[in-house]
DNA sequence: GTTCCCATGTAACCCGTTACATGATTTT
DNA sequence: AAAATCATGTAACGGGTTACATGGGAAC
C-alpha cells in the first residue's frame, strides 16, 4: 500500500471529501513534502475503495459535474491507525536538477552560473513566501498545530539554502572576483 | 531526454566508465540529490547508444564478467554542453514520508511521536557523517570544488532539519510537559 | 463572444524501483 | 563449506507524470 494511499487515509479522517476536494486540499497541505497529481489520487481512491479502507457515494451536482464522494470505512480507520504507529518511515527522496548542472559547473562560464545561482535563489524565496503564509494562516489554531509546524520544516530548509547560496557566491568571488564593466561603474 | 540521462554524459565527461562504474560513482557523488539505480543507468546508457551520444567498447575480463566501456561522442559532449548552458532547472522533488506521517500526528500518542523525532534525528545525523566525510575527502582538491559544495549543500539543509527538530520537541515540550516517571528520578 | 478558469474525471506513458541471474572471490 | 560480497548485467512492475475529455460560469 503506497504511502500516497495513506496520505489520503489521512485527509479523510479530517473530513469527507470527493478526489477533486482532496487533491486541491492535499496541494495546500502535504504538497510541499509529499506532492500529488489529481491522476493519482483518483486512481489511488479506486483501488481504496476496491479494497474497502474507503466508501464512496456519488452526489449529483447542478451546473457542475457530479461528484463522488469518499468517507473512511472502518478497515480504512483501522489502516491508517497502524501505518501511524507503525516505527519507521522510508528514508527521504531528494532530486533537485539544480544540483546536478551545478555538480558540472566546470562547464559553465561563471556568469552563467551566477544567473543560475539568482534564479534558485528566486524560486526558494517564493517558496518561503507561500510558507509563510500557510504558517500565518493557521497560527493560534491549536488543531493545525502539526501542519504548521510541518510547514516551519519547510522553512527551515529553504533558508538552509539560501545560506548555502551565500557559501557559495562566497567561494566564486574568492575564486574569480567579480571584475566592474563599464557598465557597472556608470 | 531524462535528467538521469544528461547526468550521466555529465559523468562520462569526466572519464570513460562502464555502467557499474558509472553507478557506483554516481552513489558516491550525486547520490545525495540525484540518486539512480543501476538498473536505470543501464537502461539510459543502451538509450544514450541507440541516440548516438555514447559510444560503448565490450572489453573482456578475466576473472570477473566481460564489461561495457562507454564514451562520450561529440553528438553527446554537445548534448550535455546545451543542457548546462540553458536556462532554467525543474523544481526539486521533495518526498518526505516521516512529515506526512508527522502531518497526521495528532493521530499518534506523544511518546511514540517522540520517538518518531528521535529516528528521524538518528538518520540526519548518520546523513551528516557520511555527508562531512565526503567533504573532507576531496578538500583541497580544486577540481572537486563544486562537488564539494554540493555535499555542503546537504550539510546545510540537514542541518536546518535538526534544527526544526529542537523547534518540535520543544513545543511538545510546551503542550505536554514531560511528567517525570519512578525511573528517571531513581 | 471568445477565452480563460472551475470542477470533475479517464487513459497512456515512462522513469524509478524491485526482483532475478551468474560466476568468481573473499569472509566466517 | 556455507555465506556474504563483488562485478556485471536483464526483466517486470507500479507509482507518478502528462495528455486528453467535458461542460458550465467568469472574465476581458
Amino acid at each position: 500500500m503506497s504511502t500516497s494511499a495513506l496520505a489520503l487515509l489521512g485527509l479523510l479522517s479530517i473530513r469527507d471529501m470527493s478526489g477533486y476536494e482532496l487533491s486541491a486540499f492535499a496541494d495546500k497541505s502535504l504538497g510541499y513534502f509529499w506532492p500529488m497529481h489529481r491522476s493519482l489520487v483518483y486512481r489511488e481512491l479506486r483501488r481504496l475503495e476496491d479494497a474497502g479502507h474507503v466508501a464512496g457515494t456519488d452526489v449529483p451536482q447542478e451546473r457542475l459535474p457530479d461528484k463522488r464522494v469518499y468517507q473512511l470505512t472502518d478497515a480504512g480507520r483501522t489502516r491508517l491507525q497502524e501505518w501511524l504507529t507503525a516505527p519507521g518511515f522510508e528514508s527521504p527522496r531528494y532530486r533537485n536538477e539544480f544540483l546536478v548542472k551545478f555538480f558540472f559547473a566546470r562547464h559553465i562560464t561563471p556568469d552563467r552560473l551566477r544567473v543560475f545561482l539568482d534564479d534558485y535563489r528566486a524560486a526558494l524565496e517564493q517558496d518561503l513566501v507561500d510558507l509563510d503564509a500557510t504558517v500565518a494562516k493557521i497560527e493560534g489554531d491549536p488543531d493545525a498545530m502539526f501542519g504548521r509546524l510541518a510547514a516551519r520544516h519547510g522553512v527551515h530548509t529553504r533558508q538552509a539554502v539560501l545560506a548555502w547560496i551565500a557559501e557559495v557566491e562566497q567561494a566564486l568571488d574568492d575564486l574569480l572576483p567579480v571584475v566592474p564593466t563599464r557598465d557597472d561603474r556608470r
